[in-house]
DNA sequence: TATTGTTATACTCTATAACTATA
DNA sequence: TATAGTTATAGAGTATAACAATA
């Protein structure tokens, strides 16, 4: 949509001052991180609501990968939402056989999530959509660009403490 | 917190294999991008509200020192929220005397909307802040690094076709 | 007494759709 | 009839706090 052209009345009196010459913010790496990685979440999220996973679901299925057994309180911590939350959250994952909820032998009460073969499966093809979704993003760039900006972006995010593999974008249930 | 340690039981049986080498995603440019864009975003809100304002409100005087005058109808487009939102919404900075309503002359269903000169004040400050951020978040980087990191990022939001000084987070009121 | 999992509830944010005034 | 601005409202998503079972 062009705005320039729609633009009924207004610019008749510009009492502001023009800003000068560059804008300021808005072409910094900052923002342009904020506003590429929301772009980049949204893409991801419409590409994995076709498995009928939300982010938050599919950060999930993750973290069991990696390591199994965990209580819901530790992983409820790990993707930064509420306890009570994350109860209908893995619900959901669990009624359509995706993990499943083990008692604890030793402490029964805690539950210990497990991965089922159709969860470890439906992770198969969520590996497929995410190196699909990673040559979306960057498929501007050369091979050497895309190594170059990983690693750049790599030193960033461990210079400000972020845990590898978790996002906030994990707190919300929304699909998008 | 240490994760491990405070681990209870669960590991007894990792059913699921475990996951050859690499974890897959979590590592990628495109998942370093959400995660460091949502970090970025959430530490920029932090900063703003010190100057009582969200996101969203940066954006909408940030749009009106461009081009003053817009109506509210395009200004909601710009900003991705319903024009019903941005009543409310410009509502507040009005009323704390940053933006001003104009009816128009020629068209009386239309307000063109001003900033007022506490407002292009604050506008001041918010670019104060805008750079602190900046800094803050690419401290890691050599200048020339920084230079290299603004450049890919500005390439692959073009190819993106992505509106610049605009990002999706502004759709949502929530100071974080 | 403390902790895990769960449920209940109140609250915020949101979009949809009516309404008015102008055109 | 169509559009800008506004208001009303119902729905979704959320956190807080109470609860039961176990330690």
């Amino acid at each position: 949509m062009d705005r320039e052209a729609t633009r009924p009345g207004g610019d008749k009196r510009p009492d502001t001052p023009p800003p000068a010459g560059r804008p300021g913010p808005g072409g910094g790496a900052a923002f342009l991180l904020a506003q590429l990685g929301a772009h980049a979440a949204e893409r991801f999220a419409q590409r994995i609501a076709e498995l009928d996973l939300t982010p938050a679901q599919a950060g999930l299925l993750r973290l069991l990968v990696q390591n199994p057994g965990r209580s819901q309180r530790e992983l409820a911590d790990a993707l930064g939402m509420p306890p009570s939350r994350f109860v209908p959250f893995a619900d959901g994952l669990e009624q359509r056989g995706l993990i499943e909820r083990r008692r604890n032998a030793e402490d029964r009460r805690l539950y210990a999530l497990h991965l089922t073969d159709q969860g470890l499966a439906l992770l198969g093809r969520l590996r497929d959509t995410a190196l699909a979704h990673e040559q979306d993003v960057t498929q501007s760039l050369t091979p050497e660009e895309h190594a170059q900006l990983t690693a750049l972006l790599t030193r960033i995010a461990a210079q400000q403490q972020l845990t590898p593999g978790v996002h906030p974008g994990y707190r919300t249930l929304r699909g998008r």
